[in-house]
DNA sequence: CACCATGTTCCTTG
DNA sequence: CCAAGGAACATGGT
């Protein structure tokens, strides 16, 4: 579930939940996803601490923590690719791939991750390169622009790069390049003023909508399995304005494009898919070889 | 068996 | 130093 807008909406999910309990016990089952913090030293830091507030930097979650000495710490959490963050009752038999359970007297705190990519850590040092937040002020048009000219890296894998901008991932990286109307195979410093400008509101803008979207739809922030589509922002398909229908290109290879009905692409870039509108989105040699005049991006 | 998957990091090769 | 590609991590869905 971990982009930042899934990130942000689970982090206000949690935060009224979690603030002011006292953690009484923690169990580590899987000690990798608290790496490099050891399990020793991250049940006797969490033992008997109490929950301060929640915050999110990119995609990891922020644990404001005090210990009975009154010592502030941070816990970091990371979803990786399936990692769930949720409330259980105590008594509840854990799942099979819960990595962490924080015991919170009645409740407890589990992090289940199937894939065991995420993370649980007293480590900081994550958090070190990440770039700007792209809702936040020092996201800027100037800076985003001097970061993309140093680089001749296609323009969508830049968007991957936490260290540019925090908390983009494949799905929303995709979806503001077609928003911006940029090709995603363009090299970063070939875009133009005017592109990056929309690229710069695009990213944005795609990033808000889904935090609008995942604020407003019920979720079910524990149900993992069958029957539960409604974990990642609401994907029963039927549900109008679902998260996967909002999505205007990711996943929708071979169908219309939604602005020019042109098939939709995925191509392969850093290893990862990229699902683009070979029309709305064409570089000038593209429309060069095809003739083709620019359809205006919105 | 094949392929795909919202992420990060490390390694190799050029 | 940089870019690009691949693999690894580990598991499940289709």
């Amino acid at each position: 579930m971990p982009e930042l807008p899934e990130v942000e909406v689970l982090v206000r999910h949690l935060e009224p939940l979690l603030r002011g309990k006292r953690i009484t016990g923690t169990i580590v089952r899987r000690p990798k996803v608290i790496a490099p913090t050891s399990v020793r030293n991250l049940s006797a830091k969490l033992r008997r601490a109490r929950f301060t507030g929640l915050g999110r930097r990119g995609k990891y979650l922020l644990f404001g923590l005090r210990s009975p000495d009154r010592t502030p710490l941070t816990l970091v959490g990371h979803l990786g690719m399936t990692g769930r963050m949720y409330l259980a009752p105590a008594e509840a038999r854990p799942p099979k791939h819960a990595a962490v359970i924080l015991r919170l007297g009645a409740a407890s705190l589990v992090f289940e991750d199937t894939r065991y990519f995420g993370r649980l850590t007293l480590s900081t040092g994550c958090l070190d390169a990440l770039g700007p937040e792209p809702l936040g002020p020092l996201f800027t048009v100037d800076g985003f622009a001097q970061s993309l000219k140093r680089s001749r890296q296609p323009v969508k894998v830049k968007l991957l790069d936490q260290s540019l901008v925090a908390g983009v991932g494949n799905i929303y990286a995709c979806e503001a390049l077609f928003r911006a109307g940029i090709a995603p195979s363009l090299p970063a410093r070939r875009l133009r003023r005017e592109q990056v400008k929309r690229l710069w509101a695009a990213v944005r803008t795609v990033l808000r909508e889904a935090i609008e979207c995942g604020s407003t739809v019920p979720l079910n922030f524990s149900a993992g399995r069958r029957g539960d589509r409604l974990f990642y922002f609401g994907r029963a398909p039927e549900a109008r304005g679902s998260y996967t229908e909002r999505l205007r290109v990711y996943g929708r290879e071979g169908e219309p494009c939604v602005k020019c009905a042109c098939p939709v692409r995925r191509v392969v870039q850093a290893a990862r898919s990229t699902f683009y509108c070979p029309r709305c989105q064409a570089t000038r040699s593209s429309l060069r070889r095809t003739g083709k005049a620019k359809p205006r991006a919105d």
